[in-house]
DNA sequence: GTCTATATTTCGATAGAC
DNA sequence: GTCTATCGAAATATAGAC
């Protein structure tokens, strides 16, 4: 009883050769990484590769699933245990820009290389665009619920919302990768916060103000 | 005199090799190009690709430079032609998003192409975060120069706006381009307007206001 | 179900003619 | 400076043993 069944072993392949692909499609890209290269990866052979996903571009379709669904169940987590928008905002801009213990720094990665092959090809793309329509959904509704609770209300419609803020964390991850003193946490969070119609009103923009100190410490004059 | 000189023959084959490597990289991707399929693209053969960039990426180096000048010149134009940050962020997000004759619909395919190499390769990147910083900075002087004419004054330096609009037209552009629908220009627009501070203040979150009208226009409930 | 070995194709890069 | 011809390497995918 303590021997594996054919099935556990199978599905374990499986899992193995995903976890590799997700590992070196974002690091190195797909079409830069031989199917061999990944079987290696994943201590099998290919062989194993074409028999349980038909070749390379099989196994992108079943790491798209897997992916889904994982980073579907990390915001949830993410979303419920927030105390407030500004933690929230800060917890998920570590959560993409911060190296994780089970995916490297390669998330951002993987991400992109995914939406690229999504916007070239419809097999990849059609299920893609679910899942962000899932992620702005699910982020606009948590951030919603927020606004209630607190008596405050959203400017926009929680899926609007929820485009914006996927939009900010996106966009400033994109340019956080290449420069990262570029786009520092709180400039995100601050950003998010003016979206979200949370920052202190009325004053930012009063041309009564005489002189209202200008922040300096942004790159170049 | 009518003849061309060799210089001439030079410089046209160049940027012939490399208007076609821009438009072949952003559509297949750049390792699923292959260097005799841009040769053939360009009307040249292999052995000019070589003789001229030393290799396929070569040609991905020199594309780079000019892609470079060629986004810095289009953003400078739009700039100055706008009268307003509105029209300023509708025309950005136009050139982003609607298929120009130059340069097809690739676009944005071939920048997230190249951030993708950016993010894997220093050699790439680091030419790449000098471009987006200097794409921050002049966003973010234009619409700072544009907030002193009109008396109001941005709530960050120049350099974080920039940062800011960057990543929001970056972030909604990527989500548009797999699901056009979900992100129309005018929350974009909108959107980029509560982050500069430019928009109908202090009532958009008056928990007093018994019920201000919801609007219900975004996707599912 | 997985592995070894291999057939077939395609790519990157070069050598030499023009 | 460009083209033709080609070499060696590497990739995909398959066939058959275990």
């Amino acid at each position: 009883m303590a021997r594996r069944t054919q099935e556990q072993r199978k599905a374990e392949t499986r899992a193995r050769l995903i976890d590799a692909a997700a590992e070196l499609f974002a690091t190195k890209g797909f079409h830069a990484v031989s199917a061999e290269a990944v079987a290696d990866a994943a201590d099998r052979t290919t062989g194993a590769l074409y028999s349980h996903f038909g070749g390379k571009e099989g196994l992108l379709l079943a790491l798209l699933d897997v992916w889904k669904e994982r980073t579907a169940a990390q915001l949830s987590d993410e979303v419920a245990s927030a105390p407030d928008p500004g933690t929230h905002f800060a917890a998920m801009w570590g959560s993409i820009t911060r190296p994780a213990a089970d995916r490297g720094d390669s998330w951002l990665l993987l991400e992109v290389e995914l939406w690229l092959h999504g916007a070239r090809d419809a097999q990849v793309g059609s299920p893609l665009a679910r899942r962000y329509a899932e992620v702005r959904q699910q982020l606009g509704e948590g951030l919603d619920q927020w606004a209630e609770v607190t008596g405050t209300r959203l400017p926009r419609t929680p899926y609007e919302t929820g485009g914006l803020v996927l939009g900010v964390l996106l966009g400033c991850a994109l340019q956080h990768r290449l420069d990262p003193g570029a786009v520092p946490e709180q400039l995100v969070v601050d950003g998010l916060s003016s979206l979200l119609g949370l920052r202190t009103p009325c004053d930012v923009h009063d041309p009564s103000a005489p002189v209202p100190p200008r922040p300096t410490k942004g790159k170049r004059s």
